[in-house]
Formats: structure tokens, C-alpha cells, sequence
DNA sequence: GTCTATAAGATGATAGAC
DNA sequence: GTCTATCATCTTATAGAC
């Protein structure tokens, strides 16, 4: 199904992967190149320098993010609905994929990063706020502002404890709160 | 008031303070020795490997914790209060210190970190857990369990995000969440 | 305990051939 | 686009003097 990937999806596609496992700086171009059998001059024909390809992976995730998120909800009309499709999506990165989301480990590591790279991580997590903050007001949960914030932080959390115990039981116990005491209990 | 510091503790110190910057792999014997004026061969004689250093960071920082909750909540009698205790550590962290918690850097990196390193984030996390169990079972909640791996979650997430949209807002906001809603909710 | 000296290897990055 | 060759720099780590 990836047959015809091109070179740069290729490459983001390995530097994502290994980023997800170990964070930005314990990614080398090397590593990269090696896993795609070129040498690492040559990824530097596509990404001169590592913030570029820092920016680019970021940029990335995000978009493929917001286009799984209109996918997935386009055709439901309950927020509720909407909001398990959300969850789904971090549910997928961290069971399928069995890595926590890229903006997870960069935003624990971005008081060190190439402030471009924080601030695309910075606005990662203001695009989920933003569109778990209007679930909540479709639900009139007086306190939208505050379970949107939560929501995401819970999530990306779980993920974290979740791999780090290797117990995905904790995440779905942070979904299920998300789903059910959030929501009840705020109406 | 830390005149007296041991070589021993200042060389954590300064380690511990750049790891939750930047995380495990960012940071470097020259750095470490840099800021305590001294070369880095130095740093060898108290921690010959890295892989050394990062123990006893993990292990200082549970210990710590344990101390800090301990010192904190042994004159409490309401397990409310003591859970307002525990979220204040995390909140001293976070606001205080200005640096998220060392096993949120080190939990996100686990999968590229030594597994030494690993197993005691988790040990960290299961202590956590465990006491926050304790608390919510005390409290009488029915899904302490749940509540438990969730408020750890939670906290640690929230600094993150926090942390990277330089907003305490964020934290304060989850803060609140476990403090009214988590109990209420579940009784 | 801290120093100098040193090592082997990794790192991001560039120049220029094909 | 990918290669070879090369670079300065950084990295962890060790041996041995003071």
C-alpha cells in the first residue's frame, strides 16, 4: 500500500517512527539513512539541516491528525460520537502503532528544542484544545474550556504511563473517564 | 542553605535540572561539568557510565517524592487533603521549579533509554499509583483503580502541555478537575 | 577528587562527482 | 537524488599524574 511512497514520505515516515521511541536529539541522520539503505548526505538533499526535518515532521503530524479527525467525524452528529473518534485516534497511535504521539515526547523535550519546533508543537496541542473546547459546548458542559485542556492532557499522559508500564489498561481507563465522568458530570 | 552540598548531590542537581529540559540523550558530561566548573573525566570518578547518572537521577527523584509526601500529609487526617498534598508536589514542579517531572521526559524517551533507566521510571509511576489508589479507596470511590493511573496521568500530561503553551492555567485546570470532579463523580 | 591527555566513535553538515 | 570523501565538533569513556 506504500509502494509508491516518495522519498520525503519515506523519510518522515522512519524519522517519526524512531522519534516516537527516543525523543529528537537521540535521532541521527545515520540512523535514518540506514534504515533507508542511502547514506546520510543524502538526506540532507532533502532536509538541510535537523530542524528542518524537525519542522517537517511536526507540520506533518499535525495535518495527518486534522484529516483523520475530519474523516472519522464528518458523518456523526453526536458530540459524544465525536469525541470516542477523537480518543480513537490517540487510541490507534499508542496500540497499533505502540508509540506515544510525537507531540508528547518533543513537548516534554521543547525547553530544549529549536524554538520553531516548540512552537509547532505549540500549536498541535492548541488545534486539539480547540476542537475538544467545542465538543464540550455542543454537550453544554459549562466547563468546556477546562475538559478540553484536560482531555488532551489526560490522553497524552496515559499514553506515556501506558508505554512506560506497558499496560495499555491505564489508557482505557483514561479513555473511559473522558467518555463517561466527564461529560456526566459537568452538565 | 546548600552550602554544604556534597559533590555527589550537586553534580544530581545540575543533571537533574537539564534533563527535564532537554531529556536524556541532550544532555552531556562537558555540560554537567561545565556548570560546576570542573572537567568531565571528573564526572567519571562519581559516575563512570551514564547509563550510572541516570539511576541515581530517577532514584534521588522517587525517594524525594516519597519524602516530600510523606513530610507533607503525615499530619493530615482527610484523604482530600492529602491529595491536594500530592497534586502540590507536582504543581511545585511545575510552577516552582519551572521544569516538568523528570519521569514525564524520561517516561516519553523510555523505549530509547536503557532499560535499567526504564524500570525505575516505572517503579516511579507504580508508587504513585499505588498511594493514589490508596487514597481514592479511602475516599470510597468505586473505580480507585481507574482514578488512580488517571490522576497520574493527568498530572503528568498537564505538565507537559503546560509547560510547552506556557500557560499554568492548563495545570491548574486539571488540578481542579481531580480535586472536585474525580471525587464527586465516582462516589 | 580533580586534573591532563587521549582515545574511538558518533554527529550534523558540506563540496563535488556521477 | 544519491554517492564518496571529508570536516570540525561532540560524545562517552579510560589511564595515569597530582
Amino acid at each position: 500500500m506504500n509502494s509508491k511512497m516518495d522519498s520525503q514520505t519515506q523519510i518522515l515516515e522512519i524519522a517519526e517512527r524512531r522519534m516516537r521511541i527516543s525523543g529528537y536529539n537521540a535521532v541521527s541522520y545515520r540512523d535514518i539513512a540506514g534504515d533507508l539503505g542511502i547514506k546520510s548526505s543524502s538526506l540532507h538533499y532533502h532536509f538541510p539541516k535537523k530542524e528542518d526535518l524537525g519542522m517537517a515532521l511536526v507540520q506533518r503530524y499535525s495535518q495527518l491528525f486534522q484529516q483523520r479527525l475530519e474523516t472519522q467525524t464528518k458523518s456523526l452528529t453526536h458530540p459524544k460520537d465525536k469525541l470516542a473518534e477523537f480518543i480513537d485516534i490517540y487510541r490507534h497511535a499508542l496500540i497499533k502503532q505502540k508509540l506515544v504521539c510525537l507531540c508528547a515526547i518533543l513537548g516534554a523535550e521543547a525547553p530544549g528544542l529549536p524554538p520553531m519546533i516548540t512552537k509547532e508543537v505549540n500549536t498541535f496541542f492548541e488545534a486539539n484544545i480547540a476542537w475538544l473546547k467545542d465538543i464540550y459546548t455542543d454537550l453544554k458542559c459549562k466547563n468546556a474550556a477546562t475538559l478540553a485542556t484536560s482531555t488532551l492532557s489526560l490522553l497524552e499522559g496515559a499514553m506515556i504511563v501506558s508505554s512506560v508500564n506497558k499496560n495499555n489498561d491505564i489508557f482505557e481507563a483514561a479513555a473511559e473517564l473522558i467518555e463517561q465522568q466527564f461529560i456526566i458530570s459537568s452538565k
